[in-house]
RNA sequence: GGUCCGAUAGCUCAACUGGAUAGAGCAGCUGCCUUCUAAGCAGCAGGUUCGGGGUUCGAGUCCCUGUCGGAUCACCA
């Protein structure tokens, strides 16, 4: 009885077979609209078909023999062709006692199936910044939903660690950074990197434009510029494998894997397993020359490797340039390859990259395709909308790029203040009062990040991301807060010590049955979620759950209950929602507080 | 130019994949702390769902068309 839809659902599939001698598998069957009684109405214009008769009095009949022979409607009321049914309320009583005793309610079983999910993924060359929060929170967050629905889910990320990008900064620093280190300066690893990028990006553009002055053309004069030759020279002889330059490149990539990694730990977030595009790339190389050889992709005559995919609406694609060095395309194929031998058991990947790069995974699922891999199809690219700020676009140019690290702790400063201004550190030790402003500050952070559909374009508007009212993270955890203080209460009074029995308990309040019927959807809503990639579904859920609880909390007093049964009802019922906002806050990433 | 995505209240977002009078939060205005936490609750106000056609019992949702915004179509990653 835990869902009381299913039950529903089949009570009126034998009603419409009795009644008009047909099985009906799909069956319109949706929560009923505020304003009417009920909590579930069947659509009824469809059935006319087979009921020959008008949707009212279709309804009126399907209405009638539920009341009479289902045994779990208690009465209904048609609106137009939309039939509402009210449930008797020990039904609910059911479903809630099914729910409390389920420990594991909301998970699926194990099933043995394997998944591998790719976020985060980002260049070496300057920290993480407000775009990597939505990926790293949308591809913790989907990887949760995935156990949730009983999958083993390993989570990967390809560092770029190799190209013209770390070579830049590795320029600068060489040229400008006396010797400076992390330990030195005291900068976080990724942030001076970054400082060295900017700086290489400051001097290239005085260079190049001193070149310009000169006569150069603006292309001459970028390819001129000294210190871009520098770091063209340190790529190649990085690709030669030149010791000091591969030291160089260790010891600056080492700087940059430390600060993420401290970044990572205060989002609570952690890989499995990460990937190298240094390692990828010769992997790539062999299954390209190996796809030319079967006849699958091409050779130009300049030594280019092509794939041709206008047989599917596309262009033609470079897999390897004419020097034989691999491009982007070619690491991909590589990783991809080397992520299924790692793990056999896979039977997909979600790559969690941004939608501007939507036509490179067509291409690359299409090659892979191509290349005989079957667990292509079963790939897929979790593409997700841009952040944008109130002024636009972030522009690293302009300077308007906002940083995790700033961010975070923005926000955490934030939540400090405003938990402070209501007075709730009382009794708290430092350590307890930090954990609390983490847990508000990250968690108004990321639930701000994945309550918009991921695959829109979102605005972050730093004053409304802060707000820990209405329709936030806090406000979800503060009603979890408030239900472990009626637990606490109750604890105190030994309500729940002998384990009431509220089986017996016939008539519910309004509100009571309401928040069962959201309670009652939570899986359902989680296997939706699983299969859209989106865990903004599970955003909205939660805050609908916390609305309708808040609603009871302040319209019916819980220990006003006259008899132990209803009392123990109420416990249970506020148990059972703070364990499930718990549960969907943890598919989300984020911490729920005991109080607040 | 081709392809793809988007446009819903002043602002930010929902709307169970075609269902009822399109819902929330923020901002604005009214009330409610002597009972379990007011980071809350109740209420008011706010809409030509970008425009125009079509499909049908029924369209924000599907089709056609136009307008506006964005992405992409690199031997960059």
């Amino acid at each position: 009885m835990m869902n009381p839809d299913q039950s529903l659902r089949s009570a009126i599939q034998q009603t419409v077979q009795h009644l008009y001698g047909q099985d009906v598998e799909q069956l319109q069957l949706q929560p009923t609209n505020a304003e009417f009684e009920g909590s579930h109405t069947l659509v009824c214009f469809p059935l006319t078909k087979i009921s020959k008769m008008k949707p009212e009095e279709t309804a009126q009949a399907i209405g009638d023999h539920l009341v009479n022979h289902s045994g779990i409607v208690a009465r209904f009321n048609v609106v137009k062709g939309f039939l509402n049914l009210v449930l008797h309320d020990r039904v609910w009583v059911e479903v809630l006692h099914d729910i409390a005793a389920n420990k594991s309610f909301g998970q699926l079983p194990v099933s043995g199936r394997e998944i591998m999910v790719e976020f985060s993924s980002p260049n070496t060359n300057k920290p993480l910044h407000l775009g990597h929060l939505r990926n790293i929170f949308l591809g913790w967050s989907v990887s949760e939903l995935y156990k949730a629905i009983g999958y083993t889910v390993h989570r990967v990320q390809i560092i770029n660690d190799r190209g013209i990008h770390i070579c830049k900064s590795m320029a600068a620093w060489k040229l400008y950074g006396n010797g400076e280190t992390p330990g030195s300066s005291g900068i976080k690893g990724d942030h001076l990197v970054g400082k060295y990028y900017v700086e290489f990006d400051k001097n290239y553009k005085a260079q190049v434009s001193e070149l310009t002055a000169k006569g150069l053309s603006q292309e001459e004069a970028e390819r001129q510029a000294p210190i871009m030759q520098l770091a063209v020279d340190m790529l190649r002889k990085w690709e030669a494998k030149d010791p000091e330059t591969v030291a160089l490149w260790s010891m600056m990539n080492g700087w940059v894997y430390d600060g993420f990694e401290a970044t990572y730990r205060k989002m609570g977030v952690e890989f499995d397993k990460l990937y190298y595009e240094s390692d990828t790339y010769l992997l790539g190389k062999e299954e390209v020359l190996k796809g030319v050889e079967a006849g699958i992709f091409f050779k130009k005559e300049d030594g280019s490797v092509w794939v041709d995919l206008t047989g599917d609406g596309l262009d033609q694609k470079v897999l390897l340039r004419a020097d034989g060095t691999s491009v982007y395309m070619t690491q991909d194929i590589g990783t991809a390859i080397l992520r299924f031998r790692d793990f056999p058991k896979i039977e997909g990947q979600v790559y969690t990259v941004g939608n501007e790069q939507e036509y490179h995974f067509k291409v690359l699922f299409l090659i892979l395709g191509k290349l005989g891999y079957a667990w292509a199809k079963k790939c897929y690219h979790l593409s997700y909308g841009m952040v944008d700020l109130p002024t636009g676009k972030m522009k690293s140019r302009e300077g308007t790029v906002v940083d995790a690290d700033d961010l975070m702790q923005e926000m955490l400063e934030e939540a400090e203040k405003q938990t402070r201004e209501l007075g709730k550190i009382e009794g708290l030790s430092d350590i307890e009062a930090r954990e609390l402003f983490e847990m508000i500050g990250l968690g108004a952070l990321k639930f701000f990040l994945l309550k918009v559909d991921p695959k829109k374009r979102m605005l972050f508007d730093p004053n409304e991301s802060i707000q820990l009212q209405g329709f936030t993270g806090p406000f979800i955890q503060y009603t979890h807060a408030r239900i472990k203080a009626i637990q606490r209460k109750a604890a105190t009074m030994n309500i729940m010590d002998s384990g009431v029995d509220f089986s017996t308990l016939n008539s519910l309040e309004p509100a009571e049955r309401d928040i069962l019927a959201v309670l009652a959807a939570y899986e359902s809503k989680v296997m939706e979620a699983a299969q859209h990639y989106s865990p903004a579904l599970i955003a909205n859920y939660a805050y609908e759950l916390a609305k309708a609880y808040n609603h009871f909390y302040q319209t019916v007093p819980i220990f006003n209950a006259e008899d132990p049964a209803r009392l123990g009802f109420r416990i249970a019922l506020s148990a059972a929602v703070a364990d499930t906002i718990k549960k969907s806050m943890h598919i989300l990433g984020i911490h729920v507080p005991d109080r607040m």
